[in-house]
DNA sequence: TCCATATTTCGAGAATAATGGAATGAATTG
DNA sequence: CAATTCATTCCATTATTCTCGAAATATGGA
């Protein structure tokens, strides 16, 4: 993952409104959820909130597709996987005595995964 | 780590002059690096790069100290852990099924780590 | 076709961030 | 103490981002 495109995605990340919206789509998962259900659960503005999934989707952090009248939002987990994969390589660059830890500690939560 | 904290650490993160710096910090280790090695090796002005760095310390991504005339700024390797996890726990959410192999890809670059 | 629902686009005003020049503050050296 | 070096703070300008009301677009149903 090149730099500016990490820069991308942090940036949209950087954002209380869009956080929280990212979030519940990664919770969702692959089905996604209709833009109208999630201005719901966060509180949002209808204009304000597409805005901000239009940032998300300008990023690659998520993706969009028309069921009738609503438009799902979807997690994009590929780009999610690289911008952590991204961080975690410059973490280490190599040399595991410091940052093994680091990734040690921050995929705990996760230990029904494959990589536990 | 709540959800404002992660937001003040994205935004820092998310501008392409702190990346670059932050990056160093991290490659730098422990020992860390000196405001001005970091102008020199970013091509940034000493008055920008310290703003930018004060970002950083603000959003608890890096620390200072003094020695001698020069201020040597290291990375904060538990706030960049906790921002990992907040990321990792927040893609997971118990269904590994998904997440998984998004954290799987993300510490493959990190295969000496104890995790691994 | 007409209407209701779902979402986006447009436009403007307010707030925030980024940049660089100049001045200031600390520490070392002679 | 004067000179030098390293870094920060201050300040003004420019640029960007955020938010919301209003209008527009798209779909489905009566």
């Amino acid at each position: 993952m090149e730099s500016n495109i990490a820069v991308a995605a942090l940036s949209a990340l950087a954002h209380p409104g869009r956080l929280e919206a990212f979030r519940l789509l990664v919770r969702a998962g692959s089905e996604g959820m209709a833009a109208g259900d999630i201005a719901r659960a966060t509180g949002s503005l209808p204009n304000t909130l597409s805005a901000n999934l239009n940032v998300l989707a300008g990023a690659g952090l998520v993706q969009s597709r028309r069921d009738g009248r609503s438009i799902i939002y979807s997690a994009a987990y590929e780009r999610m996987s690289d911008l952590l994969a991204f961080l975690v390589e410059d973490c280490c660059d190599g040399r595991s005595e410091i940052c093994g830890p680091v990734v040690e500690k921050a995929a705990r939560p996760l230990c029904g995964a494959p990589s536990c």
